[in-house]
DNA sequence: CTGAAAGCGCTTACAG
DNA sequence: CTGAAAGCGCTTACAG
């Protein structure tokens, strides 16, 4: 029994008294290093470092959890992509178990379980709460969350309440940066798929195309704008709408990857070749946009990133609440990156030749 | 500080201490009621469940993992779908936090990663480990498991390997089912599209849609069968190659939804309506199958109830380890269920009303 | 700047 | 069938 004691902590069975021994101080000193705490000398400091590197020691995250009681991070989901789920889970675990928390998961699927699902999140004993998409758009889950005075960062909302804490990209700089990429490419008429008005990042997507294209001089009339609400569905009728037009435009530029993965589908129904006839673009690089043909340009978000900022905000939130200070409600902003792939080329169809001449970007036929 | 206490631990901040002083016994004796030990009295453990329902106790995990060691539960995924890491990542936290284990991630991409990933989950001092496809089906991946003694359960592996425990749904039963429902259907000219030879749900899934189509006196001709590789951009080659028959089959089965989802696009393409003129169904119902229009009908899989099921299996393979016990190694079969949604219908194109008719099924009409 | 002591809430041998 | 005591590895007041 006795011999199996080091093999049930990993292959390093140090505690911090084996640090401590080693490097001549107590184990109290060896925990002020750990935790980076204020009042340890250069000398002593350094001594301890290389006695934890010598012993490869590891804190025993459970034991340190017993003492000052585990952080306990609620995380309330509700019928997200699950693509965005997974990258979002790994993320926000990595983070936890960085600083020994527990996610705790709880669901709710409309609006009307939010308040219980809030209210199952405290019973467990939450410390504070994650609130992913589209739950970080609710005003009443927000404002339930505040009135109770509960820790919460809100993330990948395009703009966060005020006094909440949120992670998120900048949705109006990446809708800008697609869209002069299309520009740029030589496309002068672009379409655009809106989101759901009711996600708030939909609003600052189409704000940035329309500006975009207004900076480069170019006209949107009003058939080259459709509606749609973020489904596969939804982008499945606007693309069909927007290639039922007297012309067609050259690109189509749909504010997420599943209405950009209908657009292609549309665009394949009638035959035309993309991006030869056709360019498609969409926005937060889901995985579908790597498994449609040809596989979609967009704009990365780094989820996984934006869920870990999202748990270390929360833990400082959570400090803050118990020492007594007023919430930080800091709002961090992260890069997205345009992602080029096969779905974007210059224009190169009967009746866009001429406009890609017109802007001199074919010099080279 | 001191009034905080209460707080940091949920709303009851109840310890054995206080269920035992409630109950009149001893603090072990209620431990040993939480853990379902031996070796109570039946009174004795209804008064210490009327203490803990009446005190809303819930047991401390960080101070029962600082005692027992945490169970560090290993995570070894590899570029799965996101739709099924963040279902099995659900299903997995989930019972870990039931039973206080800690879920430790590592991700591999290659196989000649495999080792170094393997390894860096062993000097995590994880316990056990969890293999979900498709690394459950690679040889020397669980080999190496096997060699360094590492309790592992493999998920979702149509033929897992000797010696090691696994998860998994009845791959065979799933496929037999749904040939035989499109069957029922009316169906009799039914093509299929094959997965992955390598990935072992391949192989059952098309050897029962022979059987079933045998079973009901159907022939299979070669033109029916197309090869793909679970991914989308197979299942529109697949697909294409299948309607570009002479004659079309009323119906394609597609061993997963990514190859269904295809299917429907290229369908699409060729103006046929589904299901009126082609019924289409896929496999595993992941998101993609309710994305698409029309959703798809395919078989379901569990994969929450998976994850849950193989944390469990993992706990007590670990517990077997350190008894010093043989590995149990044990095979669970989980319930799959068909989902029928509106790609499929009985067939009503001009060839296939008759072969409805022969089989008296639209005596209505 | 540093340390000896007490304790987090639970469970594990060891007794009865 | 039940309990008193010791201890998991760490950290928090309290002293010096």
């Amino acid at each position: 029994m006795a011999q199996t004691k080091s093999a049930e902590r990993g292959l390093s069975g140090a505690t911090v008294y084996d640090v401590a021994r080693l490097a001549g101080v107590s184990a109290m000193t060896v925990s002020r290093v750990i935790n980076g705490r204020a009042g340890v000398s250069a000398g002593t400091r350094d001594k301890v470092g290389a006695a934890i590197e010598a012993l490869k020691y590891q804190p025993n995250l459970a034991a340190r959890a017993a003492r000052t009681g585990t952080l306990r991070v609620g995380l309330l989901y509700s019928n997200p992509s699950a693509a965005f789920l997974s990258e979002f889970l790994v993320g926000a675990m990595d983070q936890c178990g960085q600083c020994g928390g527990q996610l705790i998961l709880e669901r709710c699927d409309d609006a009307s379980s939010q308040r219980a699902a809030i209210d199952r999140l405290i019973d467990g004993g939450v410390d504070g709460i994650l609130v992913p998409p589209p739950l970080c758009d609710s005003r009443s889950a927000l404002k339930r969350l505040a009135e109770i005075g509960m820790p919460s960062v809100a993330v990948a909302t395009a703009r966060p309440a005020a006094g909440v804490a949120a992670v998120r990209i900048d949705d109006y700089q990446g809708a800008l940066a697609m869209t002069r990429y299309l520009i740029g490419l030589g496309h002068s008429d672009i379409a655009f798929i809106k989101g759901d008005p009711k996600h708030t990042p939909a609003q600052l997507r189409h704000q940035a195309f329309e500006d975009a294209m207004r900076e480069a001089g170019l006209a949107v009339a009003p058939e080259r704008l459709a509606q749609g609400y973020f489904t596969y569905r939804s982008g499945l009728a606007a693309a069909r709408q927007l290639l039922a037009a007297p012309t067609r435009p050259s690109a189509i530029f749909a504010s997420n990857d599943d209405m950009a993965a209908a657009a292609l589908a549309v665009a394949h129904g009638m035959h035309l070749a993309v991006p030869g006839a056709l360019t498609v673009c969409g926005f937060d690089d889901t995985p579908v946009a790597t498994t449609v043909w040809p596989e979609l340009t967009t704009v990365h978000q780094p989820i996984a990133d934006m869920a870990r900022a999202a748990v270390t905000l929360l833990v400082e939130e959570i400090r803050r609440r118990r020492a007594g200070e007023p919430r930080a409600a800091i709002h961090q902003l992260l890069e997205f990156t345009l992602v080029v792939r096969a779905s974007s080329s210059a224009p190169d169809g009967p009746g866009h030749a001429g406009a890609a001449a017109r802007a001199g970007l074919d010099a080279g036929r």
